[in-house]
DNA sequence: CATGGGATTGACT
DNA sequence: GTCAATCCCATGC
């Protein structure tokens, strides 16, 4: 992955990071959910502009945005779009692929399919915490890999974002068709391939 | 300086 | 289905 595909709109970016693999030291999973967020819409932590918060969505792309939520989740964001821009996006579930042993221990389950199927669950598996905010995704130690040779390319699902009260009608959250990773139901009436 | 609101999860009714 | 936990940060006095 090298920083010109992060340097791109959000939301193709985000379509695109289904299937590839994110990387902390030992513990990688193949990404199967993704969101956009961008500065143009309420619900993205830019479009209050720039504070101490959101300087690194406005940093250069390819960066680690992390931060906490609901004062327990370290969620993981990937930085895109031109520096200037706030955007990023949202790695909400993984498929477990390395290192599941040392995610179980973090987590203190055992079923592969309950160690990374939400945004905070895979921080929590992968141990990505506050202190990775604004490290670079090209220099480690927090990497994000092309999807693994042979891997099919799932059918995708697009629709509405999820737990966010603002902007809420955007389709902007892309999912691997099938997988038992996905963090939530999808909802019926709204499922739709692209 | 005080306050309020989350891009969530897990435990419980 | 409901609900509390718990911390960071933006905002407003």
């Amino acid at each position: 992955m090298n920083r010109d595909f992060y340097a791109r709109p959000v939301v193709a970016v985000a379509r695109d990071l289904v299937g590839c693999v994110l990387r902390h030291g030992p513990c990688a999973g193949t990404i199967v959910e993704t969101e956009a967020y961008h500065q143009s819409e309420p619900a993205c932590h830019a479009h209050v502009g720039l504070t101490g918060r959101t300087h690194i969505l406005f940093g250069p792309p390819a960066r680690a945005y992390v931060y906490r939520s609901y004062g327990i989740h370290a969620l993981f964001n990937a930085v895109c779009e031109e520096e200037g821009v706030g955007a990023a996006v949202l790695v909400r579930a993984l498929e477990p692929l390395e290192g599941l042993d040392l995610m179980r221990a973090r987590r203190g389950l055992e079923r592969p399919e309950d160690l990374c199927s939400g945004p905070g669950k895979l921080a929590q598996a992968l141990d990505i915490e506050l202190e990775h905010n604004g490290t670079d995704l090209l220099e480690g130690p927090i990497a994000i890999e092309s999807p693994l040779p042979g891997w099919e390319a799932p059918e995708l699902l697009v629709g509405p974002r999820i737990g966010i009260t603002k902007a809420a009608e955007l389709p902007w959250r892309f999912c691997a068709a099938g997988s038992r990773s996905v963090s939530k139901p999808w909802p019926a009436g709204l499922r739709e391939t692209v």
